[in-house]
DNA sequence: GACTACATGTAATCGGTTACATGATTGG
DNA sequence: CCAATCATGTAACCGATTACATGTAGTC
């Protein structure tokens, strides 16, 4: 299946991380599983060395080689002036919401701009914890309705028993997810008056 | 990003709207969105047709074409016998966990699975829906580490007040799974008392 | 008259996985 | 001694998106 909220968003979590510190490919991949690997797909090896290459041409990274003696020399990247400027504008655009009603893409997005949300501001961040709720809200409305209609036809047929299972755990985690957001703004407010 | 627990799992998607009921690429679509959509990635038509056109040729499925007057001729899809054991091949195979601890592609493969649950048997749905109980709680105590250690140095770097606010996300989504699973357990057992 | 829904598809491109290749160091 | 970790990468392939192509019927 699709992974992720596609369009490079790799390179966005790539730019993320840099931002934080220069790292190797090696220590990159290390590094997102370890942080953002519970939300953020991981990335192979073999996507992520090209990817490095790539952006390196592209001048959104630049790299050091540090000599190794009996193994591969060392690369570090470290994130450049143009590569944090292409990260801030997309870390302000609106999310991808409209394209899907698919929680766990739009949570991937959300999350990631959360955890880089330093870059850009806490207004921002709010905004975009805000977005999403009013649009998981729906999403929740919708799956209860879809319960009710389930409930009245159990007897009919036994999927309806596995399809209700899966429109449940939809509410549970829509749910859980909107009683986040009021955490989530009470940390917002707490860091701005610091 | 990678959306999907990969590996084809687009086509057990497929199998499993057909085995429901027969359909053109185009309401395949439609019907994946309404009832699957919130946790599976949509597929667009440049990848259906070409899709339905290849598990055609494997004999997973079969096709007849009804005459259209001044429109295409609707193509309409059947799951084959062949195509039913290769789903159930797949369906009574373990979730694919250990590759990666993302929680949103565990849950997907998860979702689909339970969503499908009536072509194998209640057993089956309940040791996966157990298999990704322990699995999440490991998860649970790992991100509740994290928000420890967080907490406790959310003054050093105005950064870990935005990390943590995504640990606790994953925490309450987490425990919401949790309470999900025991839920969908007792489903379970009405049906299997019907 | 414009937009949406119906209904199918192809071509070019990009994104990502799997398998392969190499070789040293460290811990049990 | 074996396995895991460190550290880089390429080639072939599969999966998915974007843009393009075509045309009718119904609704606002």
């Amino acid at each position: 299946m699709p992974k992720v909220a596609k369009e490079n968003s790799n390179q966005y979590a790539i730019l993320g991380m840099l931002n934080h510190e220069p790292l190797t490919g090696y220590d990159l991949k290390k590094r997102m599983e370890l942080t953002i690997g519970f939300f953020w797909p991981d990335l192979s090896y073999s996507k992520i060395y090209p990817t490095l290459k790539k952006m390196e041409k592209d001048k959104l990274v630049s790299m050091k080689e540090i000599e190794g003696e009996n193994r591969p020399n060392r690369k570090v990247y470290s994130i450049t002036k143009k590569g944090l400027s292409h990260l801030k504008r997309w870390l302000v655009r609106p999310l991808n919401t409209k394209s899907s009603n698919n929680l766990f893409i739009i949570m991937q997005e959300l999350l990631l701009k959360v955890y880089l949300g330093n870059i850009t501001s806490v207004e921002v961040t709010s905004m975009f914890i805000n977005d999403s709720k009013s649009g998981i809200e729906q999403g929740n409305a919708m799956l209860k309705l879809f319960e009710k209609n389930l409930r009245n036809h159990l007897d009919k047929d036994d999927d309806h028993y596995y399809y209700l299972m899966t429109v449940l755990m939809g509410i549970d985690v829509t749910e859980a997810i909107i009683k986040w957001t009021s955490k989530a703004e009470k940390l917002l407010k707490e860091l701005q008056q610091k």
